[in-house]
DNA sequence: AATAATTTTTAGATTTACCTAAAAATAAAA
DNA sequence: TTTTATTTTTAGGTAAATCTAAAAATTATT
């Protein structure tokens, strides 16, 4: 059984994990607001539940036992996130916080039952897959919007920064999970891309465009 | 903002002054399952920060602030009973343990929707009464099965006994909330009292009659 | 290869929530 | 009203998770 800032740390390299293969004491600090020596002291206390692995100076990475434990904390804070969307009315941008509360909640069986009372969802609110209770991950094959060619068409199926402000642009632009969406532009002086959803066009910032992610039906 | 560990103590002291009216550091002691020293230096905490009143050798009261904080934790403990019961299928006497990790969860939005989506609950699966967001109970007014004559009846609305096994118990016997009973005989030997409950007779023992609270709905 | 910059670890403290054992206060019994 | 029993508090310590400041290891730059 890991305390709840355990669980944390397990979270939090394996986020880490997904972009660098080897995962740096600094790196963790800055992602739990926490300095680089209190790192090193839980780093020695993770290794020794073998739950990482670790060679001093030179980073960690999980062991099989540290990464399904990271996994399912990941499974209850994306089924939680679809909870609060689904069923209290939240917003996108409103979930996260609450989910970094919930995720720690220990009990498989409640798990189980909220994850059947949700219809066993694939994906929560920003797109990102929900792994099964055995911690597989249904394969996703997304394109960043940045990537398309003018014509180009696709659906938003989700979004690769999580930022409040971030959410509530696209909402604004009417740019949510499932809209359709076609290029119609990529302006030359600063990379921004047009696009039609809705039968609106609306113009996206280079920056905004990176982020979001799509599933492509078709190019012209 | 108190620490998950302050706010058992207020939930635990508050549920103690509902019997007694000075809470004794012995009687904490017991019901938080640690040692009365422990006690006596989280109760130092507490006065400091002007949520409970407390003179040495004394025992303790909550101020109005501790009350209130009290309140907002049972209330949060029973909306989230009724939320495992109504929505994820969990049975009366599974939810407990469950519910002390949830009560903890620190979003005011999430349990005013929460509260909403279930449909403003007054009661939780035990029949006990679930505070408005206000801190105010419905008043409600029990009586003790033990209490019944002979021909008198009325509805279960509660129990005040949460053990797994009395819950048990009572599911077996099919005398669960909302059920019409009516007493039809006292045996003199034992105090057991028979009862009628949905075309049955059962018998249940002193003990179990004192535990299982009836909304009279007229004598005979 | 030597020096400088960066990253990481150790040393030594602090805070929270516990503990045991012993002392002090209060309550009950003789 | 002493004596005894019970309750409560203090004294002194431990473990988890954090911190700052300084030392050590690694990496990058001359
Ligand atoms: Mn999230
Ligand atoms: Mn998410
Ligand atoms: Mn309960
Ligand atoms: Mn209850």
């Amino acid at each position: 059984m890991q305390s709840y800032t355990e669980e944390n740390y397990l979270k939090t390299i394996y986020h880490l994990a997904e972009k660098t293969t080897n995962v740096q004491t600094n790196a963790i600090a800055e992602q739990m607001q926490t300095k680089p020596a209190s790192v090193t002291d839980m780093i020695k206390k993770l290794a020794d539940k073998g739950l990482i692995d670790y060679i001093k100076y030179q980073g960690v990475t999980l062991t099989e036992k540290g990464k399904n434990t990271a996994i399912d904390i990941v499974r209850k804070h994306r089924l939680w996130e679809v909870f609060l969307v689904d069923k209290l009315n939240f917003k996108w941008d409103e979930v996260h916080d609450v989910a970094e509360e919930l995720e720690h909640i220990k009990s498989i069986e409640l798990i189980e039952r909220l994850d059947e009372f949700l219809g066993f969802p694939k994906a929560d609110p920003h797109g990102d897959p929900i792994p099964d209770k055995n911690g597989r991950f249904a394969k996703t094959q997304f394109i960043k919007l940045i990537e398309l060619k003018v014509g180009d068409s696709g659906t938003i199926t989700g979004v690769s920064q999580h930022s409040s402000a971030f959410l509530k642009h696209l909402e604004k632009l009417g740019l949510t999970l499932g809209k359709q969406i076609q290029v119609s532009d990529v302006t030359d002086f600063d990379g921004s891309v047009e696009i039609q959803v809705s039968d609106k066009q609306v113009n996206i910032s280079r920056e905004v465009a990176k982020h979001i992610l799509i599933s492509s039906n078709g190019k012209n």
